[in-house]
DNA sequence: AAATTTGTACCGAACAGTCTGTTTGTTTAT
DNA sequence: ATAAACAAACAGACTGTTCGGTACAAATTT
């Protein structure tokens, strides 16, 4: 009444929290008291839990998207090294990030199996990921860093996966795994 | 008190029950109900939901390291074709699984971050995985299918943790990804 | 004035966990 | 041999809390 919400800014809290907690832990009180909204303000914006969170996962999917493409624009270097460089950054954000992983990653385990629109809505935001990966993929290709027997969208999504699966392993071991992660490119690279 | 809980078969049914449905969305008046044992048992026998689910997980280690050794042991053919297998029937597997996944990959999703008991509990249950693995690994590698430049430890938990990507990502396309598993293990294949 | 948004009290259901008292097999004492 | 004592396992009603969601009136915007 005395205060109109910002919605873009609920929906970053929420990325947020959901992103921290997962879904099952993190309750709408919770939200509700961490963005100032009220219970009220709350349904009548966003109308359930879940639609609240695919709201997020394709906000989510938003921020994601823009850092891969400006990452990988750069173009100083080889679009094999942009994505190493890409990956390994990723990958050691982890660390001053408390190891909270990929939204994306998180909701795929978490409610993959047991609610569909969320599933639908991880999927398709790891398509997008994988959209703009996968020019790079191909230049490298073509500039003969990575194997040209196999298409780059296989490519682009045995390298994403990979990465997902470093993100899931570093929650349990409190340490990103870069040793692993780097011979793993080295593996990828032409010799 | 006509009925003596056999511990086994529950901890069993607990097994089953976290694989599918998760920490936080199984409630223990599901686990009793499910089990046929009354809260006061549960809570005499397991202490608590949280010390349930690490015993769970330590018992679903064993049947993995079990199931592991046993399809690697068979050494009918090369240590990298019993690898390749070995993998590729674990992610077809998950069709007829409903993508549950593995119930440690799982829960070091779920739980890594916020429960510290059941991200180190993962954790080891995944250390044992690659020390079933890893001796084929290096057969594999002095075999010469597998490149030398990096140790056998490292490649099996390359390995291995690529394989958990597959298997969170299938949760959420509800297909596994039989291509790019291939194409994985081909990149990883000396040529 | 009409429509929308907000705040708050509230709902029934579900949550993890506790409490009291009971049933059992075993150990000890007679 | 019998009985008393005991600890462990058991049953399930019950605790207080939190859950997602609703109802509705007050405030605000149109």
């Amino acid at each position: 009444m005395n205060y109109k919400h910002n919605k873009e800014k609920v929906i970053q809290k929420g990325v947020e929290l959901f992103w921290v907690k997962g879904y099952h832990s993190l309750g709408v009180n919770e939200i509700c008291e961490e963005t100032g909204m009220t219970k009220g303000a709350f349904y009548n914006t966003f109308k359930s839990k879940e639609k609240f969170l695919l709201t997020t996962i394709a906000s989510y999917g938003d921020i994601i998207v823009s850092h891969l493409q400006a990452q990988l624009s750069g173009k100083k270097t080889s679009a094999f090294y942009s994505l190493v460089t890409l990956y390994k950054n990723m990958l050691l954000a982890q660390t001053s990030n408390n190891y909270m992983g990929c939204l994306v990653n998180n909701m795929m385990s978490e409610m993959g199996t047991s609610y569909d629109a969320v599933a639908a809505m991880a999927a398709k935001q790891f398509k997008r990921f994988l959209m703009v990966i996968e020019p790079a993929v191909k230049e490298a290709q073509e500039a003969g860093d990575f194997d040209n027997n196999i298409s780059s969208e296989c490519l682009a999504e045995i390298i994403h996966t990979t990465f997902f699966g470093f993100l899931t392993r570093s929650k349990s071991t409190k340490t990103t795994n870069h040793e692993a992660m780097t011979s793993f490119f080295n593996i990828l690279k032409n010799r």
